[in-house]
Formats: structure tokens, sequence, C-alpha cells
DNA sequence: CAGAAAACGATATATTATAACATTTCATCA
DNA sequence: TGATGAAATGTTATAATATATCGTTTTCTG
């Protein structure tokens, strides 16, 4: 069992490391402007494996003596999700961080809902037998989503 | 192909008809009071194969001369999801009559960004593939939400 | 450096959703 | 059958999420 979820204790200083690294490759691929305001949303939003609504960030920056607007936040988050770097959750109205922006995929996503973490899985399966039925009735795919709540495998054995 | 989707000149009025005496049968069944305002919200809903917001609601039925205020709709939408009677699409904040709320089914929502039309579709291989990718990493599953976006049959020729 | 484009600031407001408490309706059974 | 308790709805207020618009600043490019 390949575990999708980061073990508790792992180095979570790495994971933001690398995040911002492949952010800043991402960035500079696409001929995009890693402001400071979207390096700050962004640093944020890998503060946890958790999905982060607009508000808790906007609540973050001022908790850090920024005078930021709500139009800030969402432009930020725009352009994150527009590189791939941030995805959204549609079914929590919140956004956690990619992993993998450098490689195109459809993600599926799995949300625990005890300890609050989300995890992308890039699973083959999932997205060819989604390719498959949207063949056979004719329907042409411009976005899909796929969002798995329940117990990660932390959350289901302790 | 089977298409998922009616046709575009079938009988909508034999879908309400049909609709309104499934979910009549399902509260007999569960023993759930099918009120006059379920039953004004369920038909609203069904006046089309769209999905329709619960503002969207609020306005036909403040059309229709009635007094009515958001939480009696997000009540009865509330109540009409619980027993399946209608599903929400998370990406779109909005809702559609389900065609089959008598059997159990994990949904996949194919949304046609043209005419705006869901039709669900209940594909064995993509809930195998889910369930399988869970177990694969060990994830207990609660909830899927899995909603296609694109362009149906009939928006994608004509 | 000028000019244009992009990003950000600021204000206002739209959209979606729920909390809390009052009133009404309805099934039940004493 | 009418008292009563639970369910449903009404009412008011407000929370939570998101965007439109316009002005200013920053940055890129020639």
């Amino acid at each position: 069992m390949s575990d999708l979820f980061p073990e508790k204790d792992h180095d979570h200083a790495r994971c933001v490391h690398s995040a911002l690294a492949q952010a800043e490759k991402v960035c500079e691929s696409e001929n995009a402007r890693f402001t400071e305001m979207r390096r700050k949303v962004f640093s944020l939003i890998w503060q946890s494996h958790k999905a982060v609504t607009a508000y808790e960030l906007l609540d973050a920056l001022t908790a850090e003596g920024m005078r930021v607007q709500p139009p800030t936040v969402y432009r930020a988050l725009e352009f994150l999700t527009a590189l791939g770097l941030v995805h959204r959750v549609e079914s929590l109205n919140a956004y956690f961080g990619c992993d993998r922006p450098d490689c195109e995929h459809l993600g599926q996503y799995f949300i625990c809902t005890h300890c609050g973490r989300v995890a992308e899985a890039v699973n083959e399966d999932m997205s060819t037998a989604v390719r498959k039925a949207a063949k056979t009735v004719g329907f042409t795919i411009e976005a899909t989503t796929i969002e798995i709540k329940g117990l990660c495998h932390d959350c289901t054995t302790h």
C-alpha cells in the first residue's frame, strides 16, 4: 500500500522548499511573474497539506500585518491555479498545493474528513474510465473534478 | 453510442411526471413527507435538465407570488438531496433532478458547458476505478464527487 | 526614459449559505 | 377529539464566498 499522504512526522520544511523551487521553475518556464504576493499566498497554502479557504489566507495575511483585501487573495489564487501550482477543491471551496505542477495531469483528490489533509492521485485507471465513459456517450471533456472524501490511512487505523 | 442526454425534442412533461411519481414513492417508502413546498421546489428543478441554483429557485418561487426566504429553499434542497431525489453539482453550486432515486448509486455527472444540461451516469468502470485507487492507498471512502464538464453530443456536433 | 501592460490597492457589492428563534402544521394517541 | 410533541415552515439577521470596477503602482520593453 503506497501511502499517498505524507507521514505524520515528515520533514515538512522540505515539502515547502521543494514546492517553492518547483513553482519558481514553472513560473520561469511560463514567463509568469512569481511576485511577492503570489509567493506569500503560495507559501501560506503550503503551510500544511490541508486545503485552505481564500478567507483563511486573507486572515493569515492580515495577521502578519498586511492590509489585504479579498480581490488580492483571489487574484493570487487565480494565478496559482491557472499555472497548476495549486488546485481548488470544489466541494470545500478551498485550495491546496500541487505536488507535481510540472506535468499535466487530471488530478483526483483524496480528502480526509478527519485530519483535513488532501492528497492528489494521478491514477490512470480512473482517468481512462472517465475518458471511456465520455466517449461512450459522445461527450467531449473539457475538465474533470474528482474528489473523494473519507478517511486517510492514518485516520482509519489510529 | 447510447446518449445520456435526452433528445432535444423529447416529451419533457413525461420526465416531470415520472420524476414526481418516483419521488412520491421514495418519500412514502422512507416515511418522509413530500410537502407542498418540497414538491414545488422539486418541480421547479425538473423544469429542465439543467442544474439550477438555490437563488434561481428562490426567484422562481417569488415570481409565482410566494413570499419565500433562502432558508426555505435550502431546507427543501437539503431534504431532496438527502433522499437522493436531487443532486448537487459542487462545481456549480447548483442542483438537478435525479433519474433513478430508487437505487443506490455513486453518480458521475456530465455537465454540458454549452447547453447547461446535466446528465447522470452510473458507470461501474469509474466506480470500480475509484474504489480500487482508494484501496491501494488505504483510504476509506465516505463520499465521491465526479463532475465532468464539456460538450454533450448534441452540442459537439451541431 | 516613455509608453504599455501587468499587478496590486481600494471600494463596493454580488452570490451563496446558515444561525437562531417564532409560528404553524400534522400525526398520534390518551 | 383535542392535547401534545415533533416536524416543517416563517422571519430576521448575518456569515461565508466571490467578483466588478476603477485608480495607482510596478515592471517590462523598446
